[in-house]
DNA sequence: ATCATATTGGCACCCAGTGCCATTTGCAAT
DNA sequence: ATTGCAAATGGCACTGGGTGCCAATATGAT
């Protein structure tokens, strides 16, 4: 992160990045499937938490409800990596490449939204809505970052993404 | 697209691409800034044609409706194409490669979306909730793409297409 | 026919990603 | 401590996408 920061993504090449890292660049590959799966880090383990969060939610809930709680849920941290987490955030919504590689290291993310919805419906995860559904709140999460990250540092707080992230979700049925 | 059909996309190299278009290979990257970008085609052309249809709607018909028809309408194609035009979106969605490169294909696409929600809501092109329902909006098109690839190839009608991308707008408020 | 201009192609290069294999490391069990 | 084995690592060579540079070729107006 250190070294896209200051040199930029596509000017950093991997070489570096493992140099940096004390390990060889064939290792650095065992570790990451490729470049841009580097700064999104351990996004996916996060997943089984999101799905865990499910479980717990009440069913009378109304759906657009709760998918606004487990997307505020699932983007809540430490307050005091908000800093890191603002130039992580801006980093893979700036540069192109990143943005590509967002749709697929959401795929799993997406399917745990899918597999939420289709259970509320008594339909299959992979059916229409379900997975409409699940596109729509990455997409609802990806503008809730852009407008978050547009916002003066000092003001780009935890609540104010949160704030977003709800507002967003006011375009569901 | 004859030699993605046949020999699959990873495993087809620029350099036979550009021996069958009887060029070099230097001049193809010259037509298409990456390989991605050879299976989309004249995406980007046609979202002129959406702008277009944008202007057309009568500004009483509710947003959601709107979008539906826009919707419709984009994915409106000669029947004749139908089995031209399912052979290249399930290359599109299939491929990990392409489907990452669909965000940054449709980039355009959602500007176009975005600045119709903003005219209507008297925003903002970037704001937030104009952001999402064209985040959204991909989202609806991709899953009743993925929805109708599913049907047996003689189901795979264009009305079938339609059908799901209404029914999958009804999930926009 | 001539000349300016745009298009093309060849070449060399950078970089991401991978298969293969030798080397090293970590960790038992004795 | 030593041996032995499996896992992790690193080096190397190779494939393939993408680009800068420059020479060669085509195009089209006069």
């Amino acid at each position: 992160m250190e070294l896209f920061a200051t040199r930029g993504y596509s000017s950093t090449n991997v070489e570096d990045i493992a140099a940096a890292a004390g390990i060889s660049r064939r290792t650095l590959f065992r570790y990451y499937p490729n470049k841009a799966a580097i700064p999104w880090g351990e996004f996916s383990d996060q997943i089984a938490v999101m799905r865990e969060h499910f479980v717990l939610i009440d069913d009378a809930l109304p759906l657009r409800d709760a998918l606004s709680d487990a997307l505020v849920f699932f983007n809540t941290f430490p307050a005091a990596e908000t800093r890191v987490h603002r130039a992580r955030m801006r980093l893979l919504l700036d540069e192109p490449e990143l943005q590509a590689h967002s749709v697929l290291m959401y795929s799993d993310w997406r399917a745990a939204i899918a597999e939420f919805v289709a259970g509320r419906r008594g339909e299959a995860t992979i059916a229409l809505i379900p997975l409409a559904v699940a596109h729509a709140a990455q997409g609802i999460a990806m503008s809730s970052y852009q407008a978050w990250l547009s916002l003066p540092e000092d003001e780009g707080s935890q609540e104010a993404l949160h704030g977003y992230l709800q507002k967003a979700c006011e375009i569901l049925d």
